[in-house]
DNA sequence: CTGAAAGCGCTTACAG
DNA sequence: CTGAAAGCGCTTACAG
């Protein structure tokens, strides 16, 4: 950690001020437990000697890092990135730094980047979505490393969460999208195993037409990956179908955004030929031509929530219950009523 | 870090596998130097009994954390992503972890962001860009950590640095610009106080300008902060100026996702009406319409070196000279010839 | 209020 | 290739 082999260390600080380095440690730790003259003999000595505690010596004897681990799919297309932000930078003003890790969304790369991060130190991890190898959430408690859950929220998490009411949020924008006059729908979806966000956005978009009594066998579905380029593909292969959708729905809007591409490449005018929605509104979404109609998540205000809940479990507090953000549909110009002409 | 008293310690991997904790300890960190057959033996007590070795202690012993701090300007808007994914990647294949924060771009919050990264125990940090307080690199030297610098490079810079001629780059695009025959050029550039890269590609436009005897007062420079927002605003004034220019050449490519929103809001078809650059090929440069002529940075590249040199600086390597990454001009749809009417 | 001393759980010369 | 043992630099009961 240190080149340098003439890092005083609190022996070095002991010997000056002529204490012994339970008296050098209690200066640091608790002040108030040594006497005044003491305490001024001790930083003095700290003073001119330039002493910082050793890192390492420090996590091992007081069993904590000040460290917190988030794992999170991603940080290529940015749907993280601003909660992640947010989440940081609260951590900051409490003392604590951040650990990162992305996996690619591969259970396997994620459970090892847990064990890391944990087998790091970390006082407490953040994790994306509930849906995991339960072992994992054993390992966690085991280890006593608190867990807190992010971006997703469903009434049955048994767990610490922040996050977000994935389904409702899609049942709520296909409720405007059918409204609209939209029946014929199709639906890029995320890889759904394994990823919740992926399926409750699915489940609220079913929800939403059961409602409505439309017949979800009707309702086209592809699953792939969150890339550009897949929704891309997707885009294509659904519109040269015999009879294509009149709108085309999407998991996030990094998917959308590549259904927008596709949507051009083929000459069609969105919304006017054909609807596009999207999921999350990061910034993508309001870059895009037309803008993206698309669920609206508090990223922000999300991984600040998170960040102090997450310390605050940490340092002793009660473990908070589940708790949903509130979310919108923001209404933009990739969605329009259905097309007239057939 | 540990509640739970029953962890299990390397002393019971070794009592389990009958042999000696340095054993074990070899197994983990130098297994080559270990026995087929012993190596065996305790890696089936790791397994069984889930050992993972005690973070603290392993610092401690060790005199390494195996962290590393990245230190970035932002995470929000995907500049940065690609890069310190492939970074975070490339980290994790050798078995160190990533430390990340960021700092909007200002100074003072950076100096504090390095000190506590390294009062954390970095065995080596990543800085974006190489203008700062030079006590910051005294700093870092006394402390005996390694600095690697990424995303720029010049050729004055006198510390290891793996990096984009951003000056060079931005020639490189201005030339074709001129070649389209644009003479009228406005440029919405980073704030370049304190940002290197912001400077140089502003320094890149001028070379171009000078090189074809083109007058520099002449050329239109706004500054403003990389955000969506602020290439928009920009973008307005600058068109509704007496004369305004045949092209908007931008910072990057935030900047330039901004300009051509503007521009569509002013009924302007790019790049019939005028031409918009952008600067980094981030995916937004790709997914905006029409998608952004730019200059492409190979980010995951650049991620995985970085990682690989720093790396490679921490365990003793020699300290690398200063690289640039091949850079090219991306020509897409949004630079166009200079409108024929006037 | 203070000190002597054990101990946190590893790594790593040093021997063999 | 392997083990015994010192030591990394702190914290914290335990005594006084």
């Amino acid at each position: 950690m240190r080149s340098n082999g003439t890092t005083p260390t609190i022996d070095d600080v002991a010997k000056l001020a002529e204490v012994s380095t339970a008296t050098v440690s209690r200066c640091l730790n608790t002040p108030d437990s040594v006497a005044k003259t003491t305490r001024k003999k001790v930083f003095r000595a700290v003073e001119t000697l330039g002493y910082t505690p050793n890192f390492g010596a420090r996590v091992m004897a007081a069993q904590r890092t000040f460290t917190i681990g988030a794992i999170i799919p991603t940080m290529v297309n940015a749907i993280f990135a601003r909660g992640i932000q947010a989440f940081q930078e609260t951590l900051h003003t409490r003392g604590y730094t951040l650990l990162v890790s992305s996996h690619a969304y591969c259970p396997q790369m994620e459970k090892e980047q847990i064990r890391t991060l944990v087998g790091r130190g970390a006082d407490g991890v953040l994790l994306i979505g509930y849906e995991r190898d339960p072992q994992l959430y054993k390992y966690l408690e085991q280890q006593g490393v608190p867990a807190l859950i992010a971006w997703a929220y469903a009434p049955h998490i048994n767990m610490p969460a922040i996050g977000f009411h994935n389904r409702a949020g899609m049942e709520m924008l296909a409720n405007h999208v059918i409204a609209q006059g939209h029946r014929r729908i199709a639906y890029i979806s995320g890889v759904t195993q394994g990823n919740d966000r992926a399926a409750e956005r699915l489940a609220g978009l079913q929800d939403a037409l059961r409602s409505h009594g439309l017949p979800i066998k009707a309702l086209h579905v592809a699953e792939t990956s969150f890339k550009v380029e897949n929704g891309e593909t997707e885009m294509h292969r659904i519109m040269q179908t015999a009879a294509p959708p009149t709108v085309v729905m999407c998991g996030n809007d990094v998917l959308a955004a590549g259904a927008l591409r596709a949507a051009r490449a083929r000459g069609l005018e969105v919304p006017r030929d054909v609807s596009i929605t999207g999921f999350d509104d990061i910034e993508l979404a309001r870059v895009v031509t037309p803008p993206l109609t698309t669920v609206h998540l508090p990223h922000s205000e999300m991984g600040k929530q998170a960040a102090t809940a997450l310390i605050d479990m940490i340092e002793g507090g009660p473990y908070p219950a589940p708790r949903a953000l509130p979310i919108s549909v923001e209404i933009r110009a990739s969605l329009g009523p259905v097309p007239q002409q057939e």
